[in-house]
DNA sequence: TGCAAAATAGCACGGTCGTTCTATTTAACC
DNA sequence: GGTTAAATAGAACGACCGTGCTATTTTGCA
């Protein structure tokens, strides 16, 4: 029932960042290589999925072979783990740090939600794995599914978090049920991703946006949403 | 001795409509296979993909050889398609057409929404093949695309309709923006979806139900939604 | 600078895949 | 019932997969 994953969303980022030439200083030949390998794999599984990821694919990317890409993970399975980690930490800094920035309440909320929504937004080109890989693992037991439940469900829990955070501030209204609440946010999201990427309809991210405004009008105190 | 139907195996014990003896009656061998092949093919994609669904596995269900299997479609794609093909007919059957016999504006809606989250409900076991092909070619262009694309949009086309009915019986606020709400209820769907199968979290299924009746708060005719 | 250790490459194995070709069995019709 | 076409099986091919084993190259350090 309590899973925590060891890489907490609410800690601040660990000193080990992520791609760019910056990261690469102080690391070994072998830890760098290894972060170039799980950039062009998290690359990829947007893409083609993390179940199509495959180890000759990464080597071609990279430039290596495929013995060369495989020592550094010992399975594929590892591989695509890392894979997640990589995206978990992009996404933390991406969507939750810079709205923690933002005060307790609605404005933390709307910041959570408009980052997400952002960074979704990209993703209608590039493929977001926390919802491919949903559909991927969610009848495939195992570590890679582990691993991304756990992601997932540390980042909702996030989300929740601040909501209930948000009704303690008086900035909702005392019948907002904040679990309901963070799964019609989620909703959107879920929508904005199929409706923009698989469907290629337009105007999605306006459709997200005025949805998320009408669960406000619903749940919040109305002397603070305006 | 005791051999059972080919198709016993890969269906249910449930009542199938489209599948059972009685839709085989008056068709050539040929095509008793091939609706059983279709048949197993659909349950297997529904658990494992579309993009999973291989000839060799549905020729072990169906009690085939792969050979077999390949002859009535020609290729991996055309099986594919009609494995789509089938869900379709069975989610119009299922979905759409009962709606229809409940009369236009609101209670027509609320049928639709009802019953698609009651069908949604009932693959949180099996697997929605609309959810998981979409992520499986939101990137992948071609013949299996298309058909997918075009089932989901004649459905949202469906239910974006209902609405617009709805709005000219008068049961909906004369600010209601029919593809908005139509968006929201996607996102309800997707939610619960990703929620109950993924994450495996109880109580998706109320939330959704309580996710409808807050957009008809919002939306409906007071008067009407009562 | 030299040497041990780490990193990477090369190669092969067993497996699964979609597909093709050919042979054999089964069903449909006169 | 016999004949013809349809239906199905069987084997094989080439491609790709993950992985293990063994060389070879490269790195980091005394």
């Amino acid at each position: 029932m309590s899973e925590q994953p060891e890489f907490a969303i609410a800690t601040p980022a660990r000193p080990e960042v992520r791609s760019g030439a910056a990261s690469m200083r102080g690391l070994h030949k072998g830890q760098q290589t290894k972060q170039a390998i799980v950039d062009a794999a998290l690359g990829l599984a947007a893409q083609i999925g993390l179940e199509g990821l495959s180890i000759g694919a990464v080597a071609e990317v990279t430039q290596m072979s495929k013995s060369g890409v495989f020592a550094h993970f010992g399975s594929r399975e590892e591989l695509q783990i890392s894979v997640i980690r990589e995206y978990y930490a992009r996404f933390s800094e991406e969507v939750f740090t810079p709205a923690m920035n933002e005060p307790r309440g609605l404005p933390r909320v709307r910041a959570l939600f408009t980052h997400w929504m952002n960074l979704v937004a990209q993703e209608i080109q590039s493929g977001c794995i926390f919802i491919s890989g949903a559909v991927e693992f969610d009848d495939r037991p195992g570590p890679v599914r582990d691993a991304l439940a756990s992601s997932v469900k540390t980042w909702l829990a996030a989300l929740y978090r601040a909501v209930v955070l948000a009704k303690q501030e008086g900035h909702l209204l005392g019948d907002a049920d904040e679990v309901q609440m963070a799964f019609e946010i989620h909703g959107l999201i879920l929508a904005l991703h199929y409706e923009a990427r698989f469907l290629q309809l337009p105007g999605a991210v306006e459709r997200a946006n005025k949805g998320f405004e009408n669960i406000l009008k619903r749940y919040g105190n109305l002397s603070c949403v305006a």
